[in-house]
DNA sequence: TGTACATCAGTGAACGCGCGTTCACTGATGTAC
DNA sequence: TGTACATCAGTGAACGCGCGTTCACTGATGTAC
């Protein structure tokens, strides 16, 4: 650590540039991202990011995997907080695409999730939609095609939104929208 | 016209810009659109494009456009054809989707609808909605509400088919999500 | 405790690229008389 | 029917840009003895 306030090793570039990527990500969508953007931004050279990253599609996956990381850490909060659960970890969805749109399409959007070049990702996404499916599909009587569909619904309900097509949506109004169940 | 190959005047030149647009749209998504690759694929000026569109992002809004007119095509056609209209609107809009992915995804997750600025692409999108909620919401009984969580259900069918996350989707395996209606 | 050295995490300059868009221009077409 | 001229739809060259990525390098850090 030296005195002066520019350190030559930074010591957590890998974490800034995440952070760099996840803010640049709602400011432009996907396209908006970049690493020469990223470095400027936390005063570094573009070149210095290569050590931590093999290349810019990499840097995406890391960001969605973050997201379904923390689109996890929402669901269990969601399950265990109320006695609805179901519809809770619905508005919490919802709720997680709207705080982050540009992220969410990057999770959904991207084509990332298809390939299997990246095992934290496709880890980090199983995670997450495993505990939708528990909750979902976890009453007497009803078939996995039941959770689907109703993971089906959610999933739409958080793209119409985000499109703007479902007008205002609060917490609310998703859980009114959800409720026939 | 000339008796030679290459007319000075193209003639058809908006529409074919279309055509190269769509087809740039499933080979690499909404990126991968580009005025002079377009230009070059047609084997005219990249000038020239630009008689015929302001911009880049207004050439996105109209394969957009043509994307909710073809859209609503199919939902009609759907509508017409069968005694189940809800569940074959379904499965034409979840065949959509997986027909032109890249279309799909611009005309859903592009940020243009949100936007005043093109008008047909505002119609056009009307339009294909208009057809959706007078059939979701045509029966006796049901709100509103259910219509938009109807079509929610398969708009969010679209999305995770297209993502990869249902495994392999045919019409019947989607006829059969939609079923327990 | 001190020193030699391997390793790690940066720098800065450069390469090559493709892009959107503009400009002054020219060839083709349609219209008025 | 023929000609002058306005208008339309192209051309090709250029501008300026930002990008991803690589390279030879250097400063800082940690480890072995």
């Amino acid at each position: 650590m030296s005195t002066a306030g520019k350190p030559y090793h930074h010591g957590n570039l890998k974490e800034e540039v995440i952070r760099a990527g996840l803010a640049m990500l709602e400011e432009g969508g996907t396209e908006a991202v970049s690493i020469r953007e990223a470095a400027r931004r936390i005063g570094v050279s573009s070149a210095a990011v290569f050590r931590h990253f093999a290349n810019r599609e990499s840097v995406l996956a890391a960001l969605a995997t973050r997201g379904f990381e923390s689109l996890a850490a929402d669901l269990r909060e969601a399950r265990r907080s109320d006695d609805t659960p179901l519809q809770t970890m619905g508005v919490a969805y919802v709720g997680f695409a709207l705080r982050q749109p540009g992220l969410f399409r990057l999770m959904f959007g991207g084509g990332l999730l298809s390939q299997d070049r990246y095992p934290d990702l496709r880890s980090a996404s199983t995670t997450a939609f495993s505990l939708l499916e528990e909750v979902a599909g976890s009453r007497a009587g009803h078939s996995r095609d039941h959770a689907i569909a109703r993971w089906a619904r959610v999933h739409g309900l958080a793209h119409l939104a985000l499109d703007g097509l479902l007008g205002e949506v609060g917490p609310e109004r998703v859980r009114e929208l959800l409720s026939n169940d």
